[in-house]
DNA sequence: GTCTATAGACGGATAGAC
DNA sequence: GTCTATCCGTCTATAGAC
């Protein structure tokens, strides 16, 4: 980059990334084709593999880019409620940080504008993908924020095991995934969701999750209580 | 069938399917071809097609048994409590229609030797299927048990807005995938869950899920009140 | 019902001209 | 960097012998 070529170049490959994209959420990784891809950015087949090698490393740097801006929301968040508590001689409250975690996505998923609403819908899903190497890919790229987050619950929540913590905290995220995922996705409850109103999906989500991670710990003798 | 070739013929058939179905929850609909398939199960390419027709009317009816004997279990649970709660003259409670309707997915996904625990992976994430047949053929089958489940979780939460319990009730299908899921989909928390244990499984999913049904409803003026 | 053989389309990837 | 042309493998599905 930086030659006479480079602006086109830079335009082709993020062309390339951008349908690569919406394609994947729309088809999912299988069933999209390099001729998909470059079809539909308007540039020759042979410019993914110059610019991106092999079809599994168009699917990561997919991946990368939109999870490093996530990761560097979410940290950006958690350093700010840390820093606010730090500075009052307080503790971080749970809720303060699910709100750091999750707030971010939702936001990325409403905001049409920079391709985030479809690339929330793909990450939701793959949590549970099939191809092994784009699952520990996520791991991979996943793990620093999520120890972060993990340490800021467990310090928020004392005396609470840890073990339970973890699993509530795979819930929730299990919970938004879906809640993303959303409407458009399965129309199970055909023409019932009549608010689906997006600034009002964070609030419902956050209470639901809060609610989560507050409930009384199991009782594994009495596993039907309730 | 009934002929002198109809065991076999029903062998090959059901081979067929239980190859289909562990090959779609390790690698997928898309990236699972025919040839996969019939050379797990021992039988030849073609007979694919000949009992099934196409690839398509396969994945079909790979859901489709499952998915019968997943209603069938959830409406017995439901018509159990439902016709205890009327002989002792009382109301049905929420819990009775969440452990009605979840457990039934658990004690599937644990069951090992019917091959449930396999199916339940694939059904966790065929909700955000990008394949749209498989997504209508799905809403279709689920319907009327939800319509059942949906009316009797209302009737058990008078006052509180159909609305949100919708909205709570996705959630929780969602943390129920992720559960499901588990922890050999990725490993985001290496070597975290140590108490993996299936039978703890059902009391912390259900204890999460009450305390989201039982959460505060979300203001909408102060929505990160928590 | 089961097999072999093959049709016919599409997949990822590359060579080599420009 | 971009293009055309092409290799070669795999795919679903079917025809037709047994």
């Amino acid at each position: 980059m930086g030659e006479a070529t480079s602006r086109q170049a830079l335009d082709t490959r993020l062309r390339i990334l951008e349908a690569a994209e919406a394609l994947f959420v729309e088809h999912g990784l299988e069933a999209t084709s390099m001729r998909m891809i470059t079809s539909a950015a308007g540039v020759n087949l042979a410019a993914v593999n110059y610019h991106f090698g092999t079809k599994d490393s168009l699917i990561q740097e997919v991946f990368r880019r939109r999870i490093a801006e996530l990761n560097r929301l979410r940290l950006l968040a958690l350093d700010e409620v840390q820093a606010a508590a730090r500075d009052q001689g307080g503790e971080v409250r749970p809720s303060q940080v699910l709100t750091a975690f999750f707030r971010p996505v939702l936001e990325m998923a409403s905001d049409a504008e920079h391709g985030g609403h479809n690339f929330m819908r793909l990450l939701g899903r793959t949590y549970t993908e099939p191809n092994a190497f784009v699952r520990q890919f996520l791991a991979e790229e996943y793990a620093e924020t999520l120890d972060r987050f993990m340490a800021a619950l467990y310090a928020s929540l004392p005396g609470v095991p840890r073990e339970e913590i973890l699993w509530r905290f795979h819930f929730m995220m299990g919970a938004t995934s879906y809640a993303i995922a959303g409407t458009d996705a399965l129309q199970l409850f055909a023409g019932a969701f009549d608010d689906a109103d997006p600034s009002r999906l964070m609030p419902r989500l956050m209470s639901f999750l809060l609610g989560g991670l507050r409930a009384p710990l199991p009782d594994f003798d009495r596993p039907d209580a309730g």
